[in-house]
RNA sequence: GGCCCCAUCGUCUAGCGGUUAGGACGGCGGAUUCUCAUUCCGUCAACCGGGGUUCGAUUCCCCGUGGGGUCACCA
């Protein structure tokens, strides 16, 4: 395969979601995998529907996803410019030609009166389609509305009844009569052209090799098959992606609590797991091996593993994989991470911490909630203080536990210590005769003012000292109150 | 409704005429453990239904059924 050229082309019209994220990715993973072009295009022709947000958080999922183009915004190429909006007068003298050459047609009517045209025709369960009522004008009728300047589009002529055929990557052959097919509008009354024009005529122009997008355009696919044949172009090879559904089946929606990429990447989901859990919803590696990296994803991705069905998006494997991709990480890299969630903390902290969480969190937003005890007041009743235990013991608990760390020669609590701390601890709990886990909870509750906690121990370094005896003493507090 | 597509554990899937129907996530059970996790081990769980074709169908064909997509001057 030569000259591998593959487009993303969203449009700007909102939070781009994770459906469309996840055909960017395999596009730009075939794209590399044949050492091709990754070209972002941006489709901008429905005015009406412009959010002016959403054209970062494109370019921010991309970066995050590391799905860098070759060609596009900021990055130029030879055939652009890469933003629709901008090749407005492309699309016309295109349309033009179509038009010259009999293939398409001028059509006058009003909104109006298409909206009444498809009302009568669901009426009689017919399905709504445009009657061609503007076809058959003489040129002297267009030339008089055209000088009159009543607003027109340009409306490609289907054939009447023709079975429209491609092979598709993903989905093989597909048929589709063009009867089924209205005559659809390639340029509209503002000037725009619609998706349809516009998609054919730039990645003909771009020199696409293969269109990536999903199933919902299989049914518009021979509109464009016409637009090819028309011009006289040769048309890419084209792939439709089975879609993400939510979990009631439905296409994915906000509903589903379907998120973008980018709220995803806030909630402390790593880059890495998004992109191994999103190319496995819809396609699977032939060795049953799941957890790939990007370059071994780059060199196993094939569209022979691609689903023809739609995959429902289960959070628990991204969770699993990100998981995963966490405790894959260095204690720096880890403590990097979490700067952005624990900000109280400084650098060392941070790494103490790292060593703490990596094991038990899925995601990093997760963190603050176990470690914030070493950093913010804590606040607990008595109960939660006792659990298990009895009163007594508990205040012997606490009592050792206080004696054994105000032995601690330093304020700074390292790992050695706590090393000799627990041997002292464990000596003093058999000493006792105390139940190592009952120690432990009161211990535990003491500290952090909760029962679910890193290890309590090792905590201690961030916390310190100083404020390890102080919570102790506002525990047994507590206790002589009660 | 018309048209198009799809159909294996709860989920993502392997399978491409003969398999104890495999893997992963999740679930459940156990071991380790100061809690929670991690780790390790074990375990439950599926071929939508009916006809064909065939010595033999999860696999091929047809029909149902179910699911999805699409029918805009939106992409």
């Amino acid at each position: 395969m030569k000259d591998v050229r593959i487009r993303f082309a969203p449009s700007p019209t909102g939070t781009p979601h994770i459906g469309n994220s996840r055909i960017a990715l395999f596009g730009w993973l075939f794209a590399r995998k044949n050492k091709g072009k990754f070209i972002l295009r941006i489709e901008d022709t429905d005015q009406s529907r412009l959010d002016p947000d959403s054209l970062q958080k494109i370019y921010d999922i991309l970066k995050f996803l590391g799905l860098n183009w070759d060609e596009g915004p900021g990055e130029g190429g030879d055939y652009g410019p890469y933003i629709q909006s901008e090749r407005l007068d492309l699309y016309k003298e295109y349309a033009h030609k179509l038009v010259q050459k009999g293939y398409a047609y001028y059509c006058f009517c009003t909104k109006e009166r298409l909206e009444e045209l498809r009302i009568d025709q669901q009426k009689n369960k017919q399905s709504p389609k445009y009657d061609r009522k503007c076809y058959g004008l003489s040129q002297k009728e267009i030339d008089q509305n055209l000088k009159r300047g009543v607003p027109y589009v340009i409306r490609l002529k289907m054939p009447d009844n023709e079975v429209l055929k491609w092979n598709d990557l993903v989905q093989g052959n597909i048929e589709i009569n063009s009867s089924v097919c209205d005559d659809q509008i390639l340029i509209k009354s503002d000037g725009y052209p619609t998706y349809h024009l516009a998609v054919v005529v730039d990645d003909h122009l771009m020199k696409i090799s293969h269109i990536f997008r999903g199933v919902e355009w299989i049914s518009s696919t021979p509109k464009h098959i016409v637009l090819y044949r028309s011009f006289g172009w040769k048309m890419p090879e084209i792939a439709h992606f089975p879609l993400i559904l939510g979990k009631d089946r439905s296409k994915l929606s906000k509903r589903h609590g379907a998120k973008s990429v980018l709220e995803y990447k806030d909630e402390g989901y790593l880059s890495e797991a998004l992109i191994n859990f999103l190319v496995l919803l819809g396609w699977h590696p032939k060795d049953d091996k799941e957890i790939l990296s990007r370059e071994e994803l780059i060199k196993k991705i094939d569209l022979k593993g691609v689903q023809k069905q739609n995959a429902i998006f289960n959070l628990e494997k991204l969770d699993f994989l990100n998981a995963y991709y966490l405790k894959q990480k260095s204690s720096s890299d880890f403590a990097l991470l979490l700067e952005e969630y624990l900000p109280e903390l400084s650098f060392d902290q941070r790494m103490i911490a790292a060593q703490l969480l990596k094991d038990r969190i899925t995601k990093l937003n997760q963190a603050r909630d176990l470690i914030k005890f070493t950093f913010e007041d804590i606040d607990y009743s008595v109960d939660l203080l006792l659990g298990k235990a009895e009163k007594n013991q508990a205040k012997q608990m606490l009592e050792s536990a206080k004696k054994i760390i105000s032995k601690i020669p330093s304020q700074d609590i390292t790992l050695d210590q706590i090393d000799k701390l627990q041997k002292i601890m464990l000596e003093e709990i058999k000493k006792n005769n105390w139940k190592t886990g009952d120690f432990f909870m009161v211990f535990r509750s003491a500290i952090a003012g909760a029962k679910i906690t890193p290890p309590i121990l090792e905590s201690l370094m961030i916390l310190g000292k100083e404020k390890s005896l102080e919570r102790l003493d506002v525990a047994l507090g507590k206790l002589n109150k009660s």
